[in-house]
DNA sequence: ATGGTAGACCTTCTA
């Protein structure tokens, strides 16, 4: 079973580009995020005309996340619960149905630059919201994924020039020590449990030629519950797409478990 | 030294 996560930027700007990767890949689940559009705006029949069940938390202008999946979503959370007064479309989850039935998430946690702001706060509120969520997950039978965008570099294997992300909000030890809480909950960082190799970067930002000159960052993960990583096989990051035209500056990241 | 690009949308915000 192979799921995938990958940050569109914009689903309505990118469809083709998202609908040639989809045609190409065929995962049986997908987690897109900024989705960038509300639900009446989500090209909902392009993705039933390719055999996907959808589910939609969209937001206007920002954010918004999407799950995609081959066989029925049953069970949808829109929105991470635990603060009622949080409106931005960050996250849904739900459960991919069937005698292989998955719970799985689709995750854009808050950027949180600049350090030092409200936003930097409610990045770290975000963060131990999400912990807390996952923790319950785990009471469930299903297998747990939880992938997304974190918006947080795990470590300085995981970007081109660690001192040039000092000061930012994605490689704070505040940051990094909020994804390592979510492994301690009980998770597992799949590309980390695959041997994936230093430089495995998954954004290239558009600015600067960083593509052209790989200066890119790792920051879109799958984190798996005990059942899911027991059943791991591989992770790929789809590096070559973000060389196509009109790309969006993530790129796919598919876990393939033996589910 | 404070740029450089992209998307939504309406003039600026977010990334």
């Amino acid at each position: 079973m192979k799921i995938a996560t990958w940050n569109v930027n914009s689903v309505n700007a990118r469809l083709e580009t998202v609908l040639r990767w989809f045609e190409a890949e065929s995962p049986d689940i997908a987690c897109l995020q900024e989705i960038k559009c509300v639900d009446e705006r989500f090209p909902v029949e392009a993705f039933e005309r390719l055999g996907y069940s959808v589910a939609v938390h969209g937001q206007k202008t920002y954010n918004g996340v999407a799950l995609l999946s081959r066989t029925p979503l049953e069970d949808v959370v829109r929105g991470l619960p635990g603060d009622p007064d949080d409106l931005q479309a960050r996250y849904i989850e739900a459960v991919a149905s069937g005698p292989r039935a998955v719970r799985v998430a689709s995750i854009y946690l808050p950027n949180g630059n600049p350090v030092g702001t409200d936003k930097f706060a409610y990045k770290l509120a975000w963060f131990e919201r999400l912990r807390r969520r996952a923790g319950e997950l785990l009471a469930f039978e299903d297998p747990v994924a939880l992938l997304g965008d974190y918006n947080v570099i795990p470590g300085p294997e995981d970007v081109h020039d660690p001192q040039a992300w000092l000061g930012d909000a994605l490689y704070q030890p505040q940051s990094r020590s909020a994804y390592r809480a979510l492994q301690w909950v009980g998770y597992t960082d799949a590309y980390a449990a695959a041997d994936g190799a230093p430089g495995g970067y998954t954004f290239w930002d558009y600015q600067a030629g960083a593509w052209p000159r790989d200066l890119g960052i790792r920051i879109d993960h799958a984190l798996l519950s005990p059942i899911a990583a027991d059943a791991l096989k591989g992770v790929t990051i789809h590096r070559d797409v973000r060389g196509w035209d009109k790309p969006s500056d993530h790129v796919p990241v598919v876990v393939d478990l033996a589910l």
